[in-house]
DNA sequence: AGCGGTTAGTTCAAATTCGAACAAGCATAG
DNA sequence: CTATGCTTGTTCGAATTTGAACTAACCGCT
């Protein structure tokens, strides 16, 4: 192995905001999201995905897929949603084996109902903190960091299949939930001194 | 309730890939600690804190609310690492009640070990992909987002008590182990179209 | 000293997540 | 058509995490 290349200060500084933020946020946007509407972020998070979809439908594994989740994770969660009725599940017509999580029409008031609280609280802690520069960074580094990561050879929950389908299931980037339907310091170092979080 | 101001393309899309970035380093940093040193990130993160803290230890409570965890979620993974031999509890000598969790010669060496790996990840993945100014930007979003969320009233998590003592546990910042010892698009939007992650 | 209100840590039950193991259904090469 | 191999979604057990409840210990006052 090469001599370890320590992050320096202002990388140390960086990382060290990106993980002190990630996590602050994700507990408030937890937090918001369990007060306004009893719904985990997890859930939301189907929720809003399955609302961007054609048909407001989805394969389970591609869903996982999209949203980063074990096949499991997701089993478990849609089955919470089947039960508040936000969520049905639909046998695929093409493959057998297949099921489909469709967002039922209560599902989709409940995520319109939640969203604005949710919509809040991201403003409130970070959009409306940022400089439009700074947004336009932000989406720049974290896309460069998602490609990069997507790239590279998956983990357990990547599913490395042949390239999935390029026609129907495109990520909806941002359209509406449209289908109407160290050492730290410097480099000097050579002690594990500081470490990033 | 105002309007609802919805996120526009820049701002969605720049969340959009927040979310996706976290979820999918996360689950790379997970990997990476898991197979390298058994480690959990929790785990890592509890040892990384430790080692620049001033005499290598920290009181329970302030731990936890550093690593922004649980103090129960705490008390569980402190056990771990105690049974692994990485971190031992020490009675504070000040206050009765108090725990000092403090991180065992091996705990170092184990960090010293695992340290390396970590860092080639969030290189690998972050770090790396980004200009200095990228970096820099990062830095100044994720501190402005974390001031806004330490600031606001506090989650269950926080603990509103009279300020920390300003001496001794200043957080480390950067030094090394020093211490030897919807309707998306723009804003026009009324209908909750696409809502964020 | 004795009280009432806080704070520190732990314990406990409930919820969640993941990976491994499975049962079934495709799909491709013979 | 059929043997083989991959895919799909679920089930199961183990590990984690959180909030509420609880015990012990501080703190400021009387």
């Amino acid at each position: 192995m090469s001599e370890t290349r320590w992050l320096n200060e202002a990388e140390m500084a960086a990382w060290m905001a990106y993980v002190a933020a990630t996590h602050l946020l994700e507990r408030r946007v937890e937090d918001q999201l369990k007060a306004d509407s009893g719904l985990t972020h997890a859930q939301f998070e189907i929720l809003a995905k399955l609302s961007a979809c054609p048909g407001r439908q989805l394969r389970m594994t591609e869903l996982a897929h999209r949203l980063i989740v074990s096949k499991s994770g997701l089993t478990y969660q849609i089955g919470q949603l089947e039960r508040k009725g936000l969520v049905a599940r639909e046998s695929c017509p093409s493959d057998e084996r297949g099921v489909l999580a469709v967002l039922t029409e209560q599902g989709m008031r409940c995520l319109e109902r939640t969203a604005p609280g949710h919509v809040a609280v991201v403003r409130a802690f970070l959009i409306d903190r940022l400089t439009p520069e700074e947004i336009e960074a932000m989406r720049q580094i974290m896309t460069k960091a998602t490609a990069a990561m997507e790239a590279a050879l998956p983990g357990p929950l990547r599913d490395p299949g042949p390239g999935r389908e390029p026609g129907a299931g495109s990520d909806p980037g941002t359209g509406p939930g449209s289908s109407r339907e160290a050492g730290p310091g410097s480099d000097r170092g050579t002690g594990p001194g500081e470490v990033p979080g």
